[in-house]
DNA sequence: GTCCTTGCAAATCATTTGCAGGCAC
DNA sequence: GTGCCTGCAAATGATTTGCAAGGAC
């Protein structure tokens, strides 16, 4: 038996490096700061997050390593936020519950996948679907308690 | 029997003269081009329908107006385009197909539509749903010909 | 006349780009 | 010393705002 790439589960992080792209602090805390915070953020918020860890980087960085981070499937990139877009650690497919009063972003997990849904409407729009994003706006519990008080 | 303003349905630009606003030509163009073209346009494309119409207007009459018509209900916002904001019609709801090579977008409406599900996420998250979007992200009919010539 | 509507210029905000220098291997 | 990484300033693009003028009723 040999083995192949796809057979070996690598760390992500030692792939990087095997490609030739470096495990710089800033590229190791973003991604310690999506885990930890585990919420959607924006690249101000990083740049933020970055600054109270005391690494004082400029905002292009902050960018060009999202970008990075992007294509390197580390990262996700969410667009639903009217001004700014978020960015979250890549992981197990999800959705989000979205307060429209206090931003507040949980995620969820549907029971029954669309995956049906999908194979239907492929069929019938001659559409070869590669991916969706679902995303529920609402009152979160704090919110809902507030405006009920 | 006494009637109501919800009981009696009116035409909402007939609404808009009753409230004292004014069904101007941009006004009324602007719905004209989003109910003829049927697709969700950018206010930059919206503009440019106009002036093609000989209306020769500013974009910022263009961003005041989608904002009226937003509060009017008259018109709906996207968010998932990457640069703009995508705007259409009001109608019944609906969900899009994205195509991520051509951007061409098809309105979809799903069998079976989410209202158990967010039943449910509401239980469990303690989480109050006043609506949610979906679309799915592919290849369009067009663009999966192309790619297998 | 009131107040809804519009244009124009300028401001704002997120994001991108160009270029030069810095750093790791 | 090659190629990745970074900072800074400036550019870009979408959207918003302030203010003064126009127009409908």
């Amino acid at each position: 038996m040999h083995y192949t790439a796809t057979m070996i589960k690598v760390n992500p992080l030692e792939q990087l490096k095997n490609q030739g792209f470096r495990l710089t602090k800033v590229r190791l805390t973003i991604i310690k700061i999506l885990t930890d915070l585990n919420r959607p953020q924006t690249s101000r918020q990083i740049l933020e997050a970055l600054r109270r860890q005391k690494l004082n980087v400029n905002k292009t960085t902050v960018y060009r390593e999202l970008d990075f981070l992007l294509k390197q499937n580390l990262v996700e990139e969410l667009n639903f936020q009217t001004q700014a877009k978020l960015y979250e650690i890549s992981g197990p497919h999800h959705h989000h519950l979205i307060c429209l009063n206090c931003d507040r972003i949980e995620e969820v997990v549907l029971k029954n996948d669309l995956a049906k849904e999908e194979k239907r409407l492929a069929k019938n729009n001659n559409f070869k679907i590669l991916k969706h994003s679902l995303e529920f706006f609402g009152s979160c519990k704090n919110c809902c308690a507030k405006n009920n008080s």
